[in-house]
DNA sequence: GTTCCTGCAAAGAGTTTGCATTGTG
DNA sequence: CACAATGCAAACTCTTTGCAGGAAC
């Protein structure tokens, strides 16, 4: 059984075949810089984590690359509070929400098996045929201390 | 009884007496045209709306002026799609959440009651004390001929 | 060799900030 | 008449774009 990024390889480069798109080196060190090292990423801290691990690329290029890896459904987006953008690897994970610290900007990740009978619902009632939802709780640390260090959106536990 | 925006006009009196801040004559303009004749809507979509009612005022006091809002808590901000900002009016208004077509930008709100078992479980699940969630179902319409026109945020029907 | 992709730097959208001026209390 | 708020323009952040050089096929 192969793991996630080898997964993750052998999608990419099917749909760079089907798109008659290259093979780069900057495609293959972002997919596995996302698959093995990020959880909740932007995309500076994206850039910055490869300039640390001694790859040399531009910022156009991570941008570029991450609309490739949006395309072919290998990364997820999402939109947190005051808008900050934030990306996630989405193979081998299943459909799941959020919920954010407003002390410290932990975020959990959660799964509720009612959601789809709302979004279900929601379709029902007003004609429409949901694709996708996003819920976001926002919360406070009961702990008075709250625990969860505050940090950028990388590296964040699961 | 009194109407929405007088309540509105009360409540934000109240606040820059509080913290003594001052009466002018943008904030309530900007007040009036949110409580009167815009539902979901942008920062420029409120500057051009002011503008083309005759009142000249700058992008700089329309900022401000939401973030005041926000701060006294007239209106709430959300974050849709591709990380646009949208404003609404909170006074009169019950918690509610969105349902936004993919085609044409259309802005549904509704309200399942099943969200705030959602909510509450999961704070109780991870010690967390929520205060706010955001639910945002994104769907396609199905009739083929989307009927609702592509347009701004602005002066969407309820 | 053709075309795609990259890097760079400049442009762009949306928002914020600094500072002089205006106006409320 | 003090100091908060405004207007303006510049700055700022995040992202996109144009173009020349370089790499994949």
């Amino acid at each position: 059984m192969s793991s996630y990024l080898e997964q993750a390889k052998a999608i990419l480069e099917a749909y760079l075949t089907q798109k008659g798109l290259r093979r780069t080196e900057e495609r293959y060190k972002i997919l596995k810089a996302i698959y093995e090292d990020l959880t909740h990423f932007d995309a500076d801290s994206l850039y910055h984590h490869l300039l640390k691990g001694g790859y040399r690329l531009s910022r156009a290029t991570v941008y570029n690359t991450l609309e490739l890896l949006l395309a072919c459904g290998l990364i997820k987006r999402y939109t947190f509070g005051e808008g900050s953008t934030v990306y996630e690897r989405s193979l081998g994970r299943r459909q799941h929400d959020h919920l954010i610290c407003l002390d410290c900007g932990f975020i959990q990740e959660f799964c509720d098996p009612q959601m789809a009978y709302v979004v279900e619902g929601v379709g029902r009632l007003f004609q429409m045929k949901p694709v996708q939802h996003e819920l976001i709780v926002y919360a406070h640390c009961l702990a008075d201390s709250c625990p969860n260090r505050r940090e950028t959106y990388t590296f964040v536990q699961e």
